[in-house]
DNA sequence: GTCTATAAAAAGATAGAC
DNA sequence: GTCTATCTTTTTATAGAC
């Protein structure tokens, strides 16, 4: 299953695009590969290429959340290390989030449903450490949210300003705030 | 100037589907108007409407700053004030950012300058109102960025999740989140 | 100001050779 | 598995009548 090669230059290309803004020609730049050719792997379309990213985002996302789960220390030193290895997979701030970009146009009503499950996977996975960290159940689960809500919000701000700083800000700042008690 | 008429559907246009996944054929259909009509009104076609969209949409920013920097009371009153209306120009988080919308695709680095002069603006509003209740600069402007960083996050998420209510209890909560000391 | 008609370019998709 | 060639549809944009 050689599509997996080719999810990475997929990946970059529909974050930075969105659903409607990519096309067979920037894919076929992309991956080096000829628009029959992109058809005999993913004979749905770009349909079927967001699909295959989608699948390995999951796959990762649940491996940096299971490595959090299993990682020692407190409440604070699993999130940093969570944050850590987000951080990385936005490049610092400089790469937009591809469930954000897929939340616009065509696109939206198309992937809804696995977009919701993996925002709920990550929520969740932030809740768990706080929960399993003492804290009350109902403020952990808010907590998760915030915590996405904090990434998703500081990725678009640098992406606005042309600016990572604020994204890394919150990253450093984000294990600390989602310990603070009320 | 009858361009400001067209303006409420092409924001929700835009807004929804992206620079690039709006169609003329999507306009025409939105504003009543054919295509050879739009041409009239906007020769520039797609871009010089979303340049006209942006202006208003600038307007409506510093009204909104502006009444809340004269309301009176003491600061969480008036950012209260704001998160209002802001709220309410999000149909309470039932409708995407137009800024954040703007910063995928082709639309990235034509309007780049133009959004980050209205997010400046958006976070220095919050800094003065913070700065003239008393507290340090530096922080002040920190949770400028803070507080556009969690509503466009907390857009994001109710996109996301299908469920407005992250981005009302965000709303919510935010005018204390901002005001609280370190 | 609005329309019909039309052109020109780009996009999505497939056939069939190698 | 990859390519060239081709086809269909859609999109942007314009000409010109009313």
């Amino acid at each position: 299953m050689s599509k997996q090669a080719h999810v990475p230059p997929l990946l970059d290309l529909f974050r930075q695009f969105g659903y409607d803004g990519v096309t067979l020609s920037k894919i076929s730049q992309a991956t080096g590969l000829g628009k029959a050719s992109l058809y005999h792997h993913f004979p749905g379309g770009k349909d079927e290429m967001v699909e295959t990213v989608l699948t390995a985002l999951e796959q990762g996302l649940e491996q940096i959340v299971l490595e959090t789960l299993r990682s020692q220390g407190d409440a604070p030193t699993r999130l940093r290390q969570m944050c850590d290895r987000i951080s990385k997979a936005y490049n610092d701030g400089q790469k937009p989030c591809l469930l954000a970009s897929l939340m616009l146009g065509s696109a939206k009503e198309v992937f809804r449903e696995q977009v919701r499950a993996l925002l709920t996977l990550w929520i969740d996975a932030i809740a768990t450490v706080l929960i399993e960290a003492g804290m009350e159940e109902n403020l952990a689960r808010q907590r998760g949210e915030d915590g996405v809500i904090a990434i998703q919000g500081a990725l678009i701000l640098a992406q606005g300003l042309g600016n990572p700083l604020p994204f890394q800000r919150v990253i450093q700042q984000l294990p600390h705030e989602l310990c603070r008690p009320i």
